[in-house]
DNA sequence: TAGGGTTTT
């Protein structure tokens, strides 16, 4: 390992700029370089305009970092428990591990063994807990788990966990903290002990046994669900026995019955939908946040809704009321907090009364930048482990490249000409530029002379991989001369992704991917040798004070940059090429701004209050949003009736936040009822929810082989002359009626052979496959299904919320035919989001002649705001003439100017029913 | 007239 680090840290690069041109004809080729340090001293990868070079440094954190030997540091912050470990952070010795490790491991919860326990304020039980010994790892796949950089921590793990409330895990990429740490955990038996001492006290035995599993909450699905099978097969038991997972539309714990999986892998999003049932989190010992450093809005809300259950639940296990305060540091307000103070108080006496053993969390994150975390879960233990990654060159242009799509792809033929072997992967910020740049190297490549092409140059082998060739083609995923060039986003349908995952195709020597930031976090690729970053990305901010959203081109931050960095160093060596100078990349900020600092909270609000927080003001965030975001979407709420003057939530509230969906849509939802339309909302506010349900392939280039206006001429049989919702409800209802789709409830190899028993037997033989509908008709299958599926779901919610409430959701209704009162509905759903015609521009004498119908552009003004709106150019009004009077909107978009999208025509005398101006 | 980064309930 060491020689690895020696050899990196000596590398030396000799940059020679040189027109690529140039170098193609005449140059002597390098032969495949025997030493890593020399692979690229044969030419340049900088962009030739800039007459600019790449210099070269070495990473600081994965070249001297990793591979080194185990360390360990373990650390309270001021005012902390104690860590039962050396919390100097000092290097434990291995033999020192080794000797603990067949030992039973006694655990002191009461013993002063620190200066600073007088100071904590998490109060201890006084008994002795006997934590099992950590004897040798239960289950399969023992060796590929024992070879993991964390199992060498894995007694510092369990005892940091079973002494603190609060442990954070520092590790990387590749050190097994996701799958590992989480069975440590269960295997320790340490959340039984402290359940079964929760309930000593107890008169009686509770119902259920609380407090025994563990929820390791994911941002993403595919994350979730990967971990839990993985985890499964190494504990060798089935999916949702002891381990399972948990996301929206796919649950597969407690197949043996009630609170039996003990190890629960959840998207975030779905424990904080369960938080809202159940503010205490009564079935978990031990909530896991990982990718904490990813800040993304549902784990943001996760640090304080599980701040919030472990106040209520600590101070179950004692007397020491003045914990509450301690942990709850913003309770200087008046009576909002004092509602809030009240509400942990009943909180606190349930958890006493059900005998709830306290919340332990632990934090797991990648970055090193911790001290949010620390401070905001005071007396929190940490712990550090050291990934598994390879050592990663990097290199920065000398001069900023003004156009970072020319200076990518004269790099990328670059790494053709001189790189070595191994895969290319380049960041760019959005669809079309990754079209675009495709298009342009796959035209480099064609143009190379055959002498410099490699063997087998078979062009277009797209056709030759099976399955992909009848599919919908973006026009630019191809091999030519050798070099696959694949496009990567998140928009493509999957089939075309899976281009940028598989093996090389035969003849073929090199796969260029050129993706968004999808492959930052994601998804995964392999054999990744060489990352190409132009730093920048799209990001979304929305402005409070104008209700406005944008979508632009931004830089990203250092820790992006590390993040795309690494996914060259994941198999071997890698070499990561920045397209802007170091000055540029030392002036980014450290870390991308939490989500919940660039989103409308609206929704966020709701789920609290539905919690039972009454003032998100005084909540406790990791980092809070701006008061006036929450004060908006109060605004907000108000004005749909989902809170009353005193900031109540009504009883029309709650069953807003019962919807999973964005309150607005919410909103619309239940005013289907009134307007006898339910069946047709239920399938538009689901349609709305999904992903872009309409594929158009290709760039704004004329390369796309005709793709683009395929798909618009597909797309225009959908079309509704009243707008884009209408014409989502067309969607469906032709898919319905001329597609086969079986659930994704089903596993898929069962739906296939459904589909195929359906279109052979039972159904009419004019109906499609799913698959083969969308593809024809150019719509994202993957986007419909989940619409589907939203659907089934909300259904299901309105038919409980029914009953419950007699709220007379019946969702079969429908106003079939008497479109009137379907328009009427979106009206009063989206009141508040209402924009009328501007007034035509002056018309010159020649279109103002008689018999010419003068054009009436698409610019309209907010009602609320009086903004100066255009109809989004991919919404079905754009270029129509007359453009409508008066229409709704669903979104409010800046990106080259201000875009509404959702449009929707409405006749503005339904309006008058509205209450406006409590918005102004 | 001119254009959808990525997630999730």
């Amino acid at each position: 390992m060491t020689d690895i680090i020696d050899d990196y840290a000596a590398f030396d690069i000799g940059t020679v700029v040189e027109e690529p041109q140039a170098i193609s004809s005449n140059k002597q080729q390098p032969k495949k370089r025997r030493r890593r340090k020399r692979s690229l001293s044969q030419g340049s990868y900088a962009s030739e305009t800039s007459a600019s070079s790449h210099h070269v440094t070495t990473s600081p954190d994965d070249g001297n970092t990793k591979h080194l030997p185990t360390e360990i540091t373990a650390s309270t912050t001021p005012g902390g428990s104690s860590t039962g470990l050396d919390s100097t952070g000092k290097k434990k010795s291995k033999k020192k591990k080794k000797k603990k490790k067949h030992k039973k491991s006694i655990i002191d919860n009461g013993s002063a063994d620190s200066d600073e326990d007088s100071k904590s304020p998490q109060p201890k039980s006084k008994s002795k807990i006997i934590v099992p010994a950590q004897g040798p790892l239960k289950g399969m796949l023992i060796k590929e788990r024992t070879n993991l950089p964390v199992y060498q921590h894995r007694a510092e793990i369990c005892k940091l966990a079973a002494d603190n409330d609060v442990i954070l895990v520092v590790a990387e990429t590749g050190s097994g903290k996701s799958t590992q740490i989480p069975a440590y955990i269960y295997q320790s038996g340490m959340l039984t002990i402290f359940a079964k001492q929760a309930i000593a006290a107890l008169k009686s035995r509770p119902k259920r046994k609380y407090g025994r599993t563990i929820c390791v909450t994911q941002p993403r699905r595919v994350a979730a669900i990967t971990l839990a099978k993985r985890v499964c097969d190494e504990l060798g038991c089935n999916p949702g026995e002891t381990v399972g997972h948990r996301v929206r539309f796919d649950d597969t714990t407690d197949v043996r019955g009630h609170d039996t999986t003990k190890i629960i892998y959840a998207t975030d999003g779905m424990l904080l939908r369960e938080a809202i049932s159940d503010p205490l989190l009564q079935r978990y010992g031990m909530v896991v946040l990982d990718e904490a450093h990813e800040r993304s809005l549902q784990t943001d809300v996760l640090f304080g809704v599980v701040k919030r259950a472990m106040a209520a639940r600590q101070a179950s296990s004692s007397s020491n009321v003045d914990s509450l305060a301690k942990l709850d540091d913003s309770n200087d307000d008046e009576s909002h907090s004092d509602k809030d103070s009240e509400t942990l108080r009943n909180m606190r006496e349930m958890a006493t009364s059900l005998g709830l053993p306290p919340l332990k969390v632990c934090v797991m994150s990648a970055t090193l930048d911790v001290e949010t975390f620390q401070n905001f879960f005071p007396g929190s233990a940490m712990i550090k482990i050291p990934g598994r990654q390879f050592p990663v060159q990097l290199a920065y242009t000398d001069v900023p490249q003004e156009d970072y799509l020319d200076a990518a792809l004269k790099t990328a033929i670059q790494i053709q000409k001189y790189g070595e072997e191994g895969d290319v992967l380049i960041f760019l910020p959005g669809q079309d530029e990754i079209e675009d740049l495709a298009t342009l190297l796959k035209r480099h490549f064609e143009d190379l002379e055959p002498d410099d092409a490699p063997e087998n140059g078979a062009n277009n082998i797209v056709q030759n991989i099976k399955g992909i060739g009848t599919s919908i083609d973006s026009g630019s995923t191809v091999m030519v001369n050798g070099v696959l060039i694949c496009v990567l986003y998140a928009a493509l349908p999957p089939e075309q992704q899976m281009l940028a995952f598989r093996s090389k195709p035969d003849g073929c020597t090199r796969k260029i991917i050129i993706s968004t930031n999808i492959a930052e976090t994601s998804v995964t690729l392999d054999g990744i040798k060489y990352v190409v970053d132009c730093g920048k990305h799209k990001s979304r901010e929305y402005v409070s004070s104008t209700g406005m959203e944008s979508l632009g081109v931004v830089d990203i931050s250092k820790a992006q940059a590390a993040q795309r960095m690494g996914r060259a160093g994941r198999v071997s060596e890698g070499v990561c090429l920045r397209l802007y100078p170091e000055v540029a990349f030392d002036s980014l900020e450290e870390t991308t701004v939490p989500e919940i600092l660039r989103v409308n909270l609206a929704q966020v609000v709701l789920q609290l209050k539905g919690m039972g927080v009454h003032d998100p003001r005084s909540f406790s965030f990791l980092t809070p949003p701006s008061p006036e975001n929450i004060e908006k979407s109060f605004e907000l709420l108000g004005a749909l009736g989902a809170i009353d003057e005193e900031m109540k939530l009504t009883s029309y509230g709650k069953e807003m936040s019962k919807l999973p969906l964005d309150p607005v849509f919410a909103h619309l939802l239940l005013q289907s009822s009134k307007f006898e339309c339910v069946d047709e909302i239920l399938t538009v506010v689901s349609m709305l929810s999904a992903e872009n349900i309409f594929f158009r392939p290709g760039g704004r280039g004329d390369d796309s082989g005709g793709l683009a206006a395929k798909s618009a001429a597909a797309h225009r049989r959908f079309a509704s002359h009243e707008g884009d919702l209408p014409t989502l409800l067309n969607v469906y209802k032709a898919w319905r009626k001329e597609a086969i789709y079986i659930s994704a409830s089903q596993p898929s190899k069962m739906r296939k052979k459904l589909e195929k028993e359906m279109i052979n037997k039972k159904g009419p033989s004019s109906k499609m496959l799913h698959g083969d509908w969308c593809k024809q008709n150019f719509i994202s299958g993957r986007a419909l299904a989940r619409a589907h599926d939203v659907r089934s779901q909300l259904s299901e919610l309105c038919v409980r919320s029914a009953e419950k409430n007699g709220l007379a959701m019946d969702i079969h209704l429908s106003c079939n035919a008497e479109m009137t009162s379907f328009f009427q509905c979106i009206c009063a759903g989206l009141f508040l989001q209402v924009a009328t015609r501007l007034p035509a521009p002056p018309q010159d004498k020649k279109s103002s002649r008689a018999g010419h119908i003068p054009t009436t552009r698409g610019h309209y003004k907010t009602r609320q705001g009086k903004q100066s709106v255009s109809i989004h150019p991919l919404s079905f009004l754009f270029g129509r003439n007359p453009a409508p009077k008066c229409v709704v909107y669903t979104d409010l978009l800046y990106t080259s100017k201000l875009y509404i999208r959702g449009v929707t025509q409405i006749r503005e005398e339904w309006l008058d029913d509205f209450e406006f101006g409590s918005l102004d």
